[in-house]
DNA sequence: AATATTTACCTGTACGTATAAGTAATAAAT
DNA sequence: ATTTATTACTTATACGTACAGGTAAATATT
């Protein structure tokens, strides 16, 4: 190892790991680290930029580095389908209960994916809604949508119930990619109770992140799923 | 949209997008981009960075910034990655401990897919891996496959340690569809010894049915994955 | 006491320069 | 003809400087 930058970035993260630099702490400022270490600051940067990118930080300008906790790193390895397009094959009665109106709020701050400066600036329209098939519930969807120039969203009702269709046709918002998470929780109380079944059932979470034909504004959703009678099923 | 970087980003991406630059095609050395469009190199590399980030392109050192395919929605096109291709992608550590070596057995009986008569009759190879990442077990791979004119199969070692290049080199048997089946699930304590997790700790199953180009011939495989860890993630 | 305003500090962006090291075609030596 | 060295490219790393703009605490003003 020989890269200036991957050594202090080795160095940093040695320390976080041991605990020196705690979670939710401040990490000394890029000049401090800068004289620190005797480099520059174009190293130092390019330092924690690795960092971020393997989610021991993330950076606030002007305020600093913060130490974050772990995100779980993401396995390459399948491909599947949204909720809406699995039910629509199978033909099966769906249905859906807005628990949370869609209201405009603060991003969570540590978010299940990293976030653009100008969604961030934005600030976030979040609803949750419950999905129920045959009349039984199956899935709790949080979704988080970048508040950008959509006059009206939070008044007036979807468009076909549907919230990509009232994306498309009133604001000519398509998607255009997808991003998933996938990985397998402990249903906690207040998700057991809307899902109907016990704490501690295990849950299909997975995390989307619509990417649209608008830059730098992409869509969120947060499911989870009880899987012990609808399994979730895709093919290629 | 002032940020020099930002506008060079969306430059370069719709000449991309036009056509201008093709798929496979060399962009501008960074020089030259800088001197096309009046900014420093670091302004050309930062927005470089980006498309890379967004996969419009990849860089070679030594040889320049090449225009890679966009990974798009189109059915037909599979993309169905083994798991040691994961290696390359994220520069992680994989290993597999072979739990149970291939042999030739009988089917299960409730199989979580429906099976052909001709692949009911001629048996399956069984085999049970496990697979690490960073040397730390995430997930228990079962795979069955049917034992059809598939000399040598149990006895000789993997291409590369992989099962889908030994079929692939040896038996000229390739993937061409795949479907998949999500659920969570709860760890019993045989898995959970594997995984080395607490039994009842949720895990995220997959069951998986690859088609390939012999007819009638099907490889199946189930996964228990930990995802407390690393998730499956996905981009399509 | 409450509210502006200043100030110090921080990251983000952009400039400029130099050197190392990978790639591939060309020229020289065998 | 084949191999080896040179050369001209490329990106990668690292140095250094300057200023814009966000954040938050200290200070001045009302």
């Amino acid at each position: 190892m020989e890269l200036l930058y991957r050594k202090l970035q080795e160095n940093i993260k040695s320390q976080i790991i041991a605990g020196i630099y705690k979670v939710g702490a401040l990490l000394p400022s890029e000049s401090d680290m800068q004289q620190i270490h005797s480099v520059t600051r174009s190293t130092v940067r390019q330092a924690l930029s690795e960092l971020v990118k393997e989610g021991y930080i993330q950076k606030k300008k002007g305020k600093g580095s913060i130490v974050v906790k772990r995100m779980r790193r993401t396995l390459g390895v399948l491909s599947v389908k949204g909720f809406s397009e699995i039910v629509s094959e199978n033909k099966l009665t769906v249905s859906t209960i807005m628990i949370k109106k869609p209201h405009i709020t603060r991003w969570e701050d540590p978010f299940c994916f990293p976030i653009d400066d100008l969604e961030m600036k934005a600030g976030c329209i979040y609803l949750k809604r419950l999905r129920c098939v045959e009349a039984e519930p199956v899935m709790l969807e949080t979704t988080f949508i970048p508040n950008m120039n959509l006059p009206g969203f939070c008044s007036k009702p979807f468009v076909k119930g549907s919230l990509f269709e009232t994306l498309s046709i009133n604001y000519s918002i398509e998607i255009n990619k997808v991003e998933q998470d996938l990985r397998a929780v402990l249903a906690d109380k207040e998700v057991a109770a809307h899902l109907k079944v016990k704490a501690g059932s295990p849950l299909l979470q997975i995390f989307l992140k619509f990417y649209t034909n608008r830059e730098y504004m992409s869509v969120y959703s947060s499911l989870l799923c009880n899987t012990t009678r609808y399994s979730i099923g895709n093919k290629l």
